[in-house]
DNA sequence: GTACATGCAAAAAATTTGCAGAGAT
DNA sequence: ATCTCTGCAAATTTTTTGCATGTAC
């Protein structure tokens, strides 16, 4: 089976685990996220969406993004300016931004480790997630 | 001297380094920037600054953080949603993030190290800073 | 049938821009 | 004198909300 295709079944039945319905419109973006790479803005679903259903309103797409990032399954990612992108690989990765073109890369590390220092606040908190950001040039914007 | 003082006068420096002029809204930002502890957001700043300054237009705390940002000397943080945070603390850090309430904090961690995976395209690219991100549930969020 | 979802339109929030006048060097 | 910076106001961009209607379950 295809990667996406087992992406949009995970979604999907996420989905009515928690109740959410299939609409066609949900059903579309549920499509469209399990087969876009990088990172779409809010704007790029609508216009993904709405190759498929013309109809879509921008705030079935702002609200349905929105009910999938609080149920884990997209993340968001914030560049410097502009709109909020969606994080949409499922799989452990980290990110590479460029200072000039700021457009974001995923990359793949192993070996993430680290110490905290005395000095950090963390008593009582729960770490369930560690995202190491790198930043730099790319090669494009080195030459 | 107090450690503010001296971000003031440094941050007052590269401005003049810069070809930036101190007048009375930017110094005025400058001290606040360099008091500043935590992640404020653009509003934030130009309600600070009108403590001090009434008159000061949105636009111009805008247009200066901007350059403040372009000139390296303040930082861009991504949260999930809302606007834009700028990053004061010029010591060397890493954040935690609460998913639950959004709230950021700065952490201080050694020997952060990892190994990029053969999967990774960074051939060609530059990395000058490494920034890890913690995310998880904080104390208040958790009881 | 009943809750939840959608589209529309309007509002709110966040940021950017044009321009004339003021001010720093 | 020059060239940058500011305030204002308006424009843009991004996101959210209220409400009547539609539809998946």
């Amino acid at each position: 089976m295809k990667r996406h295709t087992e992406r949009y079944e995970q979604l999907r039945g996420q989905c009515a685990t928690r109740g959410l319905r299939i609409t066609p419109q949900r059903d579309v973006l549920l499509r469209v996220l399990s087969e876009t790479h990088g990172h779409p803005t809010a704007d790029d679903l609508v216009k993904q969406v709405r190759a498929v259903l013309p109809s879509v309103s921008h705030a079935t797409v702002y609200r349905n993004v929105q009910e999938l990032v609080q149920a884990g399954l997209v993340g968001t990612l914030k560049r410097g300016s502009g709109a909020v992108q969606f994080e949409v690989n499922p799989d452990e990765h980290h990110h590479f931004v460029c200072r000039q073109c700021g457009r974001v890369w995923d990359v793949y590390l192993e070996q993430v480790g680290f110490r905290v220092s005395r000095k950090s606040p963390l008593k009582g908190f729960t770490i369930d997630r560690r995202e190491l950001q790198l930043h730099g040039l790319c090669d494009a914007c080195r030459s």
